[in-house]
Order: C-alpha cells, then sequence, then structure tokens
DNA sequence: ACCTGAACACCGTTCAAGT
DNA sequence: ACCTGAACACCGTTCAAGT
C-alpha cells in the first residue's frame, strides 16, 4: 500500500483504466496530445509501461477513452451553463461570452483544438461540433428566423468560436485585452451573428 | 548525374537547401508537421538523414525554413489575388469566397492550421494572421467603419475564416454542400459582417 | 562541400516471467 | 489480475570517415 518514492512520483499498488485516463487528461491540458506518451506517464505514476499495455491494447486505445471522457463530461458541463437560462437570446449571450472569457474548463479543449490533426481528436472535435451546431441553429429558430438562415447563423456563429480559440492561442495579441474592449466586441459580434432578426 | 534506382527516389547527386524545404512542403501538404520527418523524406530523396543535417542543424531549423518559404509565397498570392479588384465590398467578398472554394493553394495553409500546436507553426499563423487582421481592419474603414469598429469587425471575420478551415478539415459535412447552399452561405455572410455601414 | 554509415537516445509496442 | 524488465522498431541527432 504505498511505499514513499523519489521524486514525488504517486506512490501506488495498482492502477486502474480511471488513473490512466486521469493521467491523459491532466498531460493532455499541459500539452496536447503529443504530451500523452506512455513512457513518460508511467514515469510519473510511479510504474512502467507494461501498466499501460495491461489496461489498453495501444496508445490510441488510451487517448480514444480519454476523450470520451472529456466528451461526456463536457457535453454536460455546457448544458449546466447554458439551460439556467431561460431566454433565448441572453440564452447566446452567456455561450458567446463563455467563449470571450477562457476559464480552466477550457484548457482541455484549447488543447484538442490545437491537436486537430490527430485522426482521433479529429472525430471528437466532429462530434462536437455537430451537436452544437444544431444547439446553436436550434436558438436562431427560436429567435425567428427560418430554418434555412438559422442553419447558416449558427455555422458562421460556430466558425468565429473556433476562429477566436485559435487565435487565443496562436495570436492573443490580434485580441481586445481590455475587459471594456471585450464587452465592446462581444457587443458587436452579438448585433452582426444575431442582427436582422424577423 | 543521377543513377537509375529503385522505387521511384528521385536520383540525384547532390541536393541544396532548396531540395529540402521543396520536400518538405510537400511532406506539410500532405501529412502535416508530423510528416516532415527527416528518416522518410531521405528515404524518398534518395539520399541519408546526414544530408540533411549537413544543410540544416535540426529538423526544426528545417520545418523553421520550410514556413518562411510558405510564408513568403503565400503573401505574394494573396496579394495577387486580391489587389487586382479596386472595388473595397467586391475585394472582401473575393477573399471571403477563396475561403469557402478551397483550391489546392491552401493544403499547406490547413495543414498548417491542423499543427497549430507545434511552436514554431503558431509563430508563423500569428504573423500571417496579424498582417491579415490589419488588412481586413483597412477594408472595413475604407468602407467607412471608424477604425475600433473596424478593428472588431476584422477580428471577428479572421475567426470566422479560422474556424471556417477547421470546419473544412473536422467537420465538412457539418459545411454547407451544394454550390447554391454555398452561395447562400457568402451572401449572408458577407450581409452578417459588412451589415450596418456608416 | 556534401554525403555515408554506424552509433546513441527516446518512446511505442511486445511478451515471457513474476507476484 | 496486474506489473516488471528486457527486447525490438522507428526516428531524431551526432560524428568520424569518405569522395
Amino acid at each position: 500500500m504505498g511505499c514513499t518514492l523519489a521524486y514525488g512520483t504517486v506512490p501506488r499498488t495498482r492502477l486502474s483504466k480511471d488513473d490512466w485516463t486521469a493521467m491523459a487528461m491532466t498531460a493532455l491540458a499541459e500539452g496536447g496530445v503529443a504530451a500523452v506518451g506512455i513512457e513518460p506517464m508511467a514515469a510519473r505514476l510511479g510504474t512502467t509501461k507494461g501498466s499501460a499495455y495491461w489496461h489498453f491494447p495501444t496508445r490510441e486505445a488510451l487517448l480514444r477513452a480519454t476523450l470520451e471522457r472529456w466528451e461526456a463530461a463536457h457535453t454536460v458541463a455546457v448544458i449546466d451553463l447554458v439551460e439556467a437560462e431561460r431566454n433565448p437570446a441572453r440564452r447566446l449571450r452567456r455561450l458567446f461570452a463563455s467563449v470571450l472569457e477562457p476559464s480552466e474548463g477550457h484548457a482541455v479543449e484549447l488543447a484538442l483544438l490545437a491537436s486537430a490533426d490527430d485522426p482521433l481528436v479529429g472525430e471528437a472535435l466532429r462530434r462536437v461540433a455537430e451537436r452544437r451546431i444544431a444547439y446553436l441553429a436550434d436558438q436562431f429558430g427560436i429567435l425567428g428566423h427560418p430554418p434555412e438562415a438559422a442553419r447558416r447563423r449558427a455555422v458562421l456563429s460556430y466558425s468565429a468560436y473556433l476562429g477566436h480559440a485559435q487565435l487565443l492561442r496562436t495570436a492573443p495579441g490580434a485580441l481586445p485585452a481590455a475587459r471594456d474592449e471585450r464587452r465592446s466586441y462581444l457587443d458587436e459580434s452579438m448585433r452582426m451573428l444575431l442582427g436582422g432578426v424577423a
């Protein structure tokens, strides 16, 4: 039951699948998909690579399980954030605002967007994109737009979100920095994307 | 001067820096940053890894030179595309339209956006983002928007572009597929981003 | 000046052997 | 049931030696 080890590694007797996906989630948030390495993670867990290969057939399977875990937790988190607000326009504003003020909870998502060239990550991103665009289209529909127009606004809005996330990583200097600039930016973006309502 | 080799490798006596960056550009377009591997590229060039390490101190230096080459060529290509059109609104439409109809020339850029977590790629993307946002802000200024509003529209427009590129890779099914749907989407996006002009 | 060939390090993967 | 330890493959990097 846990002898003391050097270098702050976690002393454990036996590990579970969940211990490995939790470790992988941490690595993901810290350094993206490239940081999900079996050997480095085994070292941090105070075990050997064989442990990972007991629980998962390949590194890819471990990554897949980790992405599923993120997707499930994340879906719940967004619903919690948004569904509490009954007014549809304010619901959209809350969504958009949460994008402009990136929190702890966005760390893994930003890392995943950065690693979108990984096939498994790409699949996970596709699934959440489709869910979210459908949700946005619903909201625009509720606001009075006919279905096709609502869908177009949803796609444009989600594109803006994805691009914003990208700029946040690669060119934060290009984004509004001061709090009131961000508010103006949010206001103007909302006006452009919601504008011309029926 | 060039003996015939098996497996379609390019028979060469000696290689230059440019031969290596050209090879790397091809690899980039095909498989992103991960595909820029010294050993596989050496095999395709019919040489050994030592050749690369003669011309470049590290793989990173080769990648950096390749990105600089892309950046230079790419800047020229965009200017060629756009500056021929004198009318500023049509100039913007031409830009936006070129995004919706992805061509051969976009392959490397899409691959780079997919590999944005690489530090070198991130830097290159930051430089082009800042140039392009400044250019877009100029255009919105010419169309009559005051500077701060022009800047906000430029940031939102560029975000939409980046996000669109991301969807193109990870969720093409979510984007308008038919030609007339794309036209409607372009029209509506233009109206939203250009709308409310002074 | 440019390349070969052998070496080493790092990490994914396998597997026989341990507890 | 879960892990160790040694092995192998792949590729980045180095470098002494070749032309």
